[in-house]
RNA sequence: GCUCGCAUACGAAUUGAG
């Protein structure tokens, strides 16, 4: 099975989901009973392919191996869904899968907070963020990343800064997803000063610049006119750009 | 038969229109 899933989880992350499929079809062959493992990785394919239906039906599927969704199989249903805009009917699975007896962990948590931010309202995210807190579980890096960039995309840069040193006084390290969320933040603000002075901080805690930061920052001073300033900050971090996709 | 281990889920940038 470990090996039947390696394979398929594979073909479903690069979007072969039909050789996925017959994989999967295949398993039966060698007498190979699918668990949960299996059903999660194809259900994740189809939902990143935006086929949630047949993610759903999938997810239904499973009793015929007497399997039943786990949290992995609720958050990545609760993931498809947030992509395709419909945070409400996630925020139903979250409630269905707790009525299940699943606890929810940071990544659910995650998932819905994030989902909020980027279809409803911050302050969703926020009554989330809350919740979760109230339940044991505490919002780690990714849940400030995900509120941070919330602030960020809807230019409340002082709101962000103030999660930012919320964390830090948690004693949570931000890393290269936060400062760039800032950083794009305070660019697309119109605060080059600001995000520069945030690349600084963040070369200072240890961390490299990579192509989202300079993205941000490149695109940034070229929409000030300063493209020369915009070529010479990438001559000087080719090296951070090499590998990147 | 039991226990354990190996494979699955969350956050950031760029891409004008036809």
């Amino acid at each position: 099975v470990v090996t039947f899933s390696t394979l398929i989880d594979g073909l479903c992350k690069v979007g072969e989901l039909e050789r996925a499929k017959n994989l999967f079809m295949e398993m039966a062959k060698f007498c190979v009973i699918p668990n949960n493992f299996v059903y999660n990785c194809l259900i994740f394919g189809y939902c990143k392919a935006g086929n949630l239906s047949e993610a759903f039906y999938l997810s239904s599927e499973m009793e015929r191996f007497s399997l039943s969704p786990d949290i992995f199989t609720y958050s990545i249903l609760m993931k498809g869904l947030c992509e395709m805009g419909r945070v409400k009917e996630a925020a139903k699975l979250f409630n269905k899968m707790t009525k299940e007896g699943i606890i929810a962990n940071s990544v659910t948590y995650n998932i819905l907070i994030d989902g909020y931010c980027k279809n409803e309202s911050l302050e969703k995210g926020l009554e989330v963020c809350s919740l979760m807190t109230e339940k044991g579980v505490d919002p780690n890096v990714v849940t400030y990343s995900s509120l941070i960039d919330g602030y960020c995309k809807e230019k409340k840069m002082e709101a962000a800064m103030g999660l930012y040193s919320e964390m830090v006084i948690k004693g949570l390290a931000p890393d290269v997803v936060v400062f760039s969320a800032l950083i794009d933040g305070h660019t697309k603000d119109g605060n080059l000063k600001e995000a520069f002075r945030f690349q600084k901080e963040m070369k200072e805690t240890g961390l490299t610049p990579n192509i989202f930061t300079l993205n941000s920052l490149i695109d940034g001073l070229c929409k000030d006119g300063r493209s020369r300033d915009a070529i010479k900050l990438f001559l000087e971090n080719t090296e951070n750009i090499n590998g990147c996709q």
